[in-house]
DNA sequence: TAAAATACTAAACAAAAGATTACGTGTCAA
DNA sequence: TTGACACGTAATCTTTTGTTTAGTATTTTA
């Protein structure tokens, strides 16, 4: 990409921090105003960076300015969940600690959340305090770790479907295993989703 | 937060969607148009939101529509390093698998970066394949997991500094520590900074 | 060394966009 | 049964905003 002069970078780097902390791009004259000069000046230099590949700019539209390359790009919000509860639906605002932008292409699919793990069932791999990122999906390979829904009270177990029905485990041996009927599976246990990743921060 | 109305639901949706694609909020006629309705049921929907919760509006301001709650605020573009190698700057181009942006609050700290784990010798902790968030420092306390580079290489092990000099340990038993006399230490070992956290994906 | 590119001022225009006024319908809990 | 509320149409008003025309001066680059 072409290099930029000195005022350049500076209105680059205006945009940039608008859009981060305001959440949207600013309009040519926000950028005038900020710098000091004219609209006309302003649209000059968000010109120049376009040709120079920049940024992005949609004619005639307001704040029609978008970052191009760089991370910005393309993040989907995955909500951070405290816990599970029954019955209300999945992203129900009581539990959400707040969000996480993550990059799409981390992220293929919409159905994602992140949940945090309390109670050492599932130690040594998952501790309390880290943070699971959970796939939605209603069925799990055998084996694999899901979060599993229990009377309404959220777990994460492994899952595995035997004979005599369904058996949630948990990798500390110190918690027996749950066992169901498939009579009793139908009724009370509901698989929300896989988790895909782990996330401890280490203190 | 007050539940929302099927129709608020569809609009809250529309805006993240637009805002997520996009790279900028929707209009108000915007979010009309694309329901087929008048901008006023339109504006009616966004104070509705506005009320409840779910979105701030900044009066008189196009597109000045921003997710409640949504980490968007304030992120910073942390680099996904794949190895580090010697003598070169920590962030040169050449080993950089991308970015990752995180919130602020996550990474109080500028001098952050993510490195990916290759080898065994902090199993099983941390695993081939994981990401790992370094906190540029020069040095840790006792025992803590840093990211070291040893005549260049990179590495991560656990720090300790006896009498005899500085010992490098992982915590997988195969692994023999590396002793170092404090002239040697001075001469061959550098701290680059602590590991703060891990990513695993699981699979 | 002449042509681009950079970096501005100033004024004005037209379209886009938020807000407002006025009106109407259906639902649901007090 | 009477509001409060969600949900809508239609038209209008006022700002905001991108763009344009016109012009000046400096610095880069071919």
């Amino acid at each position: 990409m072409k290099p930029l002069t000195e005022r350049q970078r500076q209105v680059l780097a205006f945009v940039e921090e608008f859009r981060r902390t305001r959440g949207y791009p600013p309009t040519v004259r926000e950028v005038a105003a900020h710098f000091g000069i004219q609209p006309r000046a302003a649209a000059d230099h968000l010109e120049a960076l376009k040709r120079k590949g920049y940024l992005h700019r949609e004619p005639g539209r307001s704040r029609g300015l978008t970052l191009a390359g760089r991370g910005e790009g393309d993040l989907v919000d995955v909500p951070i969940l405290g816990r599970i509860a029954a019955g209300r639906p999945l992203f129900a605002a009581e539990h959400l600690e707040g969000t996480l932008p993550l990059p799409r292409a981390w992220v293929r699919d919409e159905e994602v959340f992140l949940l945090r793990i309390t109670g050492e069932s599932m130690a040594p791999l998952l501790q309390p305090g880290d943070l699971v990122l959970v796939r939605v999906q209603p069925r799990v390979a055998q084996g694999e770790i899901a979060v599993v829904l229990i009377h309404g009270e959220a777990t994460v177990k492994r899952v595995f479907e035997e004979a005599g029905g369904l058996v949630l485990k948990g990798d500390n041996p110190r918690f027996p295993p749950l066992r169901f009927s498939p009579d009793e599976a139908a009724e009370l246990v509901h698989i929300v989703g896989k988790v895909t990743g782990v996330y401890r921060e280490l203190r």
